[in-house]
This record gives C-alpha cells, sequence and structure tokens, in this order.
DNA sequence: ATGCATGAGTA
DNA sequence: ACTCATGCATA
C-alpha cells in the first residue's frame, strides 16, 4: 500500500505575500509570491503570515490509478520587471575564476548542524576551526581559491573572491544567529529577497542554506544575496514591513508519495550497490517494491543530490548489511536521521563541473 | 526540517 | 535520462 494519496488539487490559490522590505520599497514584482509557514519565531516586525484558506476542489491528480506524468506547462517566474533578464535558474554555471592558485577541496570539518540554537542563544560558539582538513585529492579543480591576501583578521567580507567552505559554514552560522534575533523567520527572509532582488524564494531554501544542505556552487551563488538582506535588515531600524496579498496563478503537483521505511531501506542498499540504476533495473526494482517507476527513479536522482551536497548523509548502509558485525557508528543511515553528526568529516561536494565521477567518497571513517 | 516532485538546461 | 536549483507539502 504504498501511499500515494492525493492531494486535494489547489487550482487558483497563490497568495502571495509581498513583505516590502525595509528599506528599498520597490513596486512589488508580480511573480509567484508564495507563502510559507514561520520559522518559530512570532519576530517583532515581521508578522506572522497565515494564509491557506484551503478551498480546493478538484485536482488533475486525483485522476488516480497510475497516472503517467502530464507536465503542465505552469507559470514561473515571469520575471518581476522586465529589465532583468538574466538567467533563472541556470546561471550559476560560472563561479570560480581565477585558477591563481589550484588549492582545490577543503575538507569539511563538522559542519556543526545546528539543531538551533534559539533565539535566545547569542552562544558564539564555533571557537576554534583545528581541523586536520582531511584533503580528498582529485576534486574538480577549480575550488574557492583561498583568499590570495587573506588577513588573518577579516573573517568575512570575500566580497569578490569566491568563498571556502568555511566562510560559508561561517557565515550561514552567523546569518542563522542574526535572522533569528532580528525576529525573521526563514519565510520572511525568502520573501524579502524577493522584494529586493527580485528573486523569491522559499523557507525551505532558506533553511537549506543555513544547515549547509545545498550544493557549493548553490551556496555560494546565495550567499552574496542573504548577505545583502542581512545588511539592510539589521541596518533598518524600524522595519515597517509592511505585508500586501496578490492572488496568483495555480499549481498542480502530484501528491507527495510516501515511502514506507522498510522500502525505504531496500532502496538504500540498492543505492550502494549502484547509484545510477538503469532504466531496466529502475523498472525492476520498481516493480519488486511495487512503487511506480517514477517514483523510484527520482527517488534515485534525489538520492544522489543529497550525496553531493555540503552536509552529505552517511553513505553506508552496504557495508553495513554486508559485513556488519562491529559496526558500531552505523545507526541512523536506514532512516536518514540528519541529526547532529558531531564528527566525521565528510568529503563530498565541490563543483561537479561535469564528468568527473565522484565515487571517491566512499569512506566511513577510520 | 525534510521528503518527494518539477523543470530548465545538458550530455 | 540525468543534473541541479528550487519548492510544495508534510512530519
Amino acid at each position: 500500500m504504498a501511499a500515494t494519496t492525493y492531494m486535494p488539487g489547489e487550482l487558483d490559490l497563490g497568495l502571495g505575500y509581498h513583505a516590502a522590505s525595509p528599506r528599498s520599497a520597490e513596486p512589488a514584482d508580480m511573480k509567484y509570491q508564495h507563502h510559507l509557514q514561520a520559522g518559530g519565531s512570532p519576530s517583532p516586525g515581521a508578522p506572522v503570515l497565515n494564509p491557506w484558506a484551503s478551498l480546493p476542489p478538484a485536482d488533475p491528480w486525483a485522476v488516480h490509478s497510475h497516472h503517467a506524468h502530464a507536465h503542465q506547462p505552469d507559470v514561473k517566474p515571469p520575471a518581476g520587471a522586465g529589465h532583468h533578464a538574466h538567467a533563472h535558474a541556470h546561471d550559476a554555471r560560472h563561479l570560480p575564476h581565477h585558477a591563481h592558485h589550484a588549492h582545490h577541496a577543503h575538507g569539511w570539518h563538522a559542519p556543526v548542524v545546528s539543531a538551533h540554537y534559539g533565539a535566545a542563544s547569542p552562544v558564539p560558539l564555533h571557537a576554534g576551526y583545528g581541523m586536520p582538513m582531511h584533503q580528498h585529492h582529485m576534486l574538480r579543480d577549480m575550488q574557492p581559491s583561498p583568499h590570495l591576501h587573506a588577513h588573518a583578521l577579516d573573517r568575512d567580507a570575500p566580497e569578490e573572491d569566491t568563498p571556502t567552505s568555511d566562510d560559508l559554514e561561517a557565515f550561514a552560522k552567523q546569518f542563522k544567529q542574526r535572522r533569528i534575533k532580528l525576529g525573521f523567520t526563514q519565510a520572511d527572509v525568502g520573501l524579502a529577497l524577493g522584494t529586493l532582488y527580485g528573486n523569491v524564494f522559499s523557507q525551505t531554501t532558506i533553511c537549506r542554506f543555513e544547515a549547509l544542505q545545498l550544493s557549493f556552487k548553490n551556496m555560494c551563488k546565495l550567499k552574496p544575496l542573504l548577505q545583502k538582506w542581512l545588511e539592510e535588515a539589521d541596518s533598518t531600524t524600524g522595519s515597517p514591513t509592511s505585508i500586501d496579498k496578490i492572488a496568483a496563478q495555480g499549481r498542480k503537483r502530484k501528491k507527495r508519495t510516501s515511502i514506507e521505511v522498510s522500502v525505504k531501506g531496500a532502496l538504500e542498499q540498492h543505492f550502494h550497490k549502484q547509484p545510477k540504476p538503469s532504466a531496466q533495473e529502475i523498472t525492476s526494482l520498481a516493480d519488486s517494491l511495487q512503487l511506480e517507476k517514477e517514483v523510484v527513479r527520482v527517488w534515485f536522482c534525489n538520492r544522489r543530490q543529497k550525496e553531493k551536497r555540503m552536509t552529505p548523509p552517511n553513505t553506508l548502509g552496504g557495508e553495513l548489511l554486508d559485513g556488519m558485525a562491529h559496526a558500531h557508528y552505523a545507526h541512523d543511515a536506514l532512516h536518514g536521521s540528519p541529526l547532529p553528526h558531531a564528527h566525521a568529516h565528510s568529503p563530498a561536494l565541490s563543483p561537479q563541473h561535469h564528468h568527473v565521477p565522484q565515487g571517491a567518497h566512499t569512506l566511513a571513517a577510520h
């Protein structure tokens, strides 16, 4: 019984809250606005948006049975003003351009994944970076070359340079703290970015940024924006966050298929054997697991993406089931427990430009 | 905070 | 068909 529940299909309901940014009062861009829940802070000037009138009737996906995928041409961001003329999502193909020092790679030390040190914890933890830096050879070249003129003092202010993983980690942490102190939710920030630069982001993305759960490249791309927002935000004394709502277009999306834990475990195992199963393997696998082929395919795609994030999941499972006899560090890999892995320097990441089989990080811990 | 999903751009 | 950026819906 898998559980392909179908959503109540909402057709025309996209309340977009247009939070006017503190200072730059731009004429709202009518992109497709979003909404989103709060992150936990009632926030002083930040109003707790809570739309969802819920009243969706028909639903295209509710046809039940095995839908076959019907790519509906949706109305994506028509770009706010017409003068923006810049790529939307795929403009990040050009990040590090200077190849002065090919200081590739950089070991991720414990991302100090935070659950959340609450808004009331100004604790500036993160005091030392004394990590051994596990270099993982052969990573793609072009990497954030270390600040050529690195001053031992400026922790962050890499204006024009490509930030290093450490920079990103430090910034993300700082960002989160400030954001919370200022009383903004992740969703607030996402919307603010939209009114500030025309690029709206969801709570999800902001959340992932803070948790370093994006690819290195993606992190680099978002950092400048968030940095600017941060400056704006705390420099603005009395943020008169005005709200604005505008109805928008609708979307039809397949309801999220929930995969049972046991099934997930099976998928995990297959993933370790073959991260990239062939179309046919997927088919048979889907068959044996009683899942739609498409669901399985997507699962693998998403799984691969996870591996490429800055804070990749633990790559184990195969070894566990295989020779599990002394495995004491193995537990949460099967159900994806992202909680504080306070150690383990994960290698993953790096701007994968292309054709670079990154299968080098198959280590566990030693 | 995260799982499953969509889509543009590529290979 | 896959990668990569991104997000709706959900736990």
